[in-house]
DNA sequence: CGACCGATTGACT
DNA sequence: GTCAATCGGTCGG
């Protein structure tokens, strides 16, 4: 698999809680050394700008303006001292919104992928999180504010057809309470994040 | 410039 | 199941 079908910019430059389900299925491809880590989204979190738990509540700061960019765009944020994590930014430039990639299923290079994640040995710990799935796929603040149709990182079309089932939840970790069911996962996949507000 | 804190993870009981 | 590590971003003084 090394013919892509890269998903134009254009196709998120609409509303996050339309994106965030579109994204489910869709292929998460790195680039590394001229060899693909191929992977398939199958847990996203939305985030809005009226939203308390949005990074981009309230304010444009140095760390969440790729938010307010155009959308079709990564917005990379490092966190807990550790860990980085991935959002695709959506709709029309100065909205704020984005899309969490929260967990991805390996395709191709799982065990590069395990080798990134410090030959953990359960496959699904490669990278079912956030944090672990950045880890899998060398994605840092380098990726910050580029296109999702770019050379290194990039969102495609799966060419394979997958029949699969949606789920909604609250979402995960947040510091402040909210109710609305942003979160969207494929149901049983075994990437997902294991948590109660799995259906 | 100092203090606080997090859209997480991994180690441990 | 619980809990602490860890450090850049953010904000207050």
């Amino acid at each position: 698999m090394n013919s892509f079908k890269k998903i134009p910019v254009k196709n998120f430059q609409r509303g996050a809680l339309e994106v965030a389900p579109f994204l489910l299925g869709k292929l998460l491809v790195r680039k590394i050394n001229n060899r693909f880590l191929v992977t398939r989204i199958v847990e996203v979190e939305a985030y809005l700008n009226d939203d308390p738990a949005s990074h981009s509540f309230g304010r444009v700061t140095e760390r969440n303006k790729a938010m307010y960019g155009a959308g079709g765009h990564f917005y990379v944020y490092f966190i807990y001292g550790n860990y980085f994590c991935v959002n695709v930014v959506t709709n029309v430039k100065d909205h704020g919104e984005g899309v969490l990639i929260r967990a991805v299923e390996p395709i191709e290079g799982m065990e590069e992928m395990r080798k990134n994640r410090n030959d953990i040995t359960k496959d699904q710990d490669i990278s079912n999180g956030p944090g672990k799935l950045c880890m899998a796929l060398h994605i840092d603040k380098k990726f910050y504010g580029l296109p999702v149709n770019g050379e290194d990182l990039f969102i495609a079309y799966d060419n394979r057809t997958h029949e699969f089932e949606t789920s909604i939840s609250k979402r995960i970790g947040l510091s402040v309470s909210v109710e609305t069911e942003h979160r969207y996962f494929i149901k049983g996949n075994p990437y997902v994040t294991k948590h109660k507000f799995n259906k």
